[in-house]
DNA sequence: TAATTACTTAGGTCTTCACTTAAGTAATGA
DNA sequence: TCATTACTTAAGTGAAGACCTAAGTAATTA
């Protein structure tokens, strides 16, 4: 239906899904500064470690962290590509907004005359 | 509990759940190339005019579009700020995780202490 | 003035989300 | 070996999302 263009894999749907969520947002930033196991991760939140999995499975999922078992600790750690690929999609739409300009007399000659048949009738 | 930083009001929640559905991002493509009608903006998608303006709505709370009706047309127009917004904040992730390599070192050798206690058993 | 157009409003349904508690299981440490 | 630790799995709940159809309303056009 639409073109998706993901770079590598995870479609935008899921970065900016995973992204919307404050809590995620939250482990997203501790993880910029650095890799964390679970518990690590779980700590800053008031709320369940199985509500804190199922966040990090939306992270997961989205490309934006990917993790490892080694023993008993599961070890978090950021992918910013996925974050990379957000990034240039608001890239692209702000790059043609700023070329818009080029329609943006044609469109104001547009409003101009719907607003004078508006209001005055002709 | 969290800081949120947004620029004039949209929370950045609000930004990256509107952002996170195709139909929505479709629609912020065509406003990124100029301003539309809620019909021109519907046309492309096949689902119900009022489906269409529930999905305005969610991008008008999240200050990426704005609208405002002349006669019984309403128009509308991206506001690049709430993009910026949200890019703002990938970006400082990023640079985040790009200094992230100071602790780097520091991280691996617990990793690497933990791994030779696990399969070595001391 | 009557039809058409461009939305709006008001329900209703079915799914997905963000949690929860209660049990697991598998590694470690004493 | 036994308790702890670090998750995992399962099942359930209430709220939010993404649609739909049907029925307005207000502005234009014929």
């Amino acid at each position: 239906m639409q073109t998706q263009g993901a770079s590598h894999g995870a479609p935008l749907d899921l970065v900016f899904h995973a992204l919307s969520d404050a809590t995620r947002r939250g482990m997203v930033e501790r993880l910029s500064r650095g890799p964390a196991s679970v518990s690590e991760l779980a700590e800053p939140f008031a709320m369940s470690l199985p509500a804190v999995v199922q966040h990090l499975a939306v992270l997961e999922a989205s490309g934006l962290v990917r993790s490892d078992k080694v023993g008993r600790v599961r070890t978090c750690r950021m992918d910013e590509r996925a974050l990379s690929a957000a990034e240039d999609w608001i890239n692209e739409r702000k790059r043609l907004w700023a070329g818009r300009l080029d329609r943006l007399g044609e469109f104001l000659s547009k409003q101009d005359a719907a607003t004078k048949r508006g209001t005055r009738k002709k």
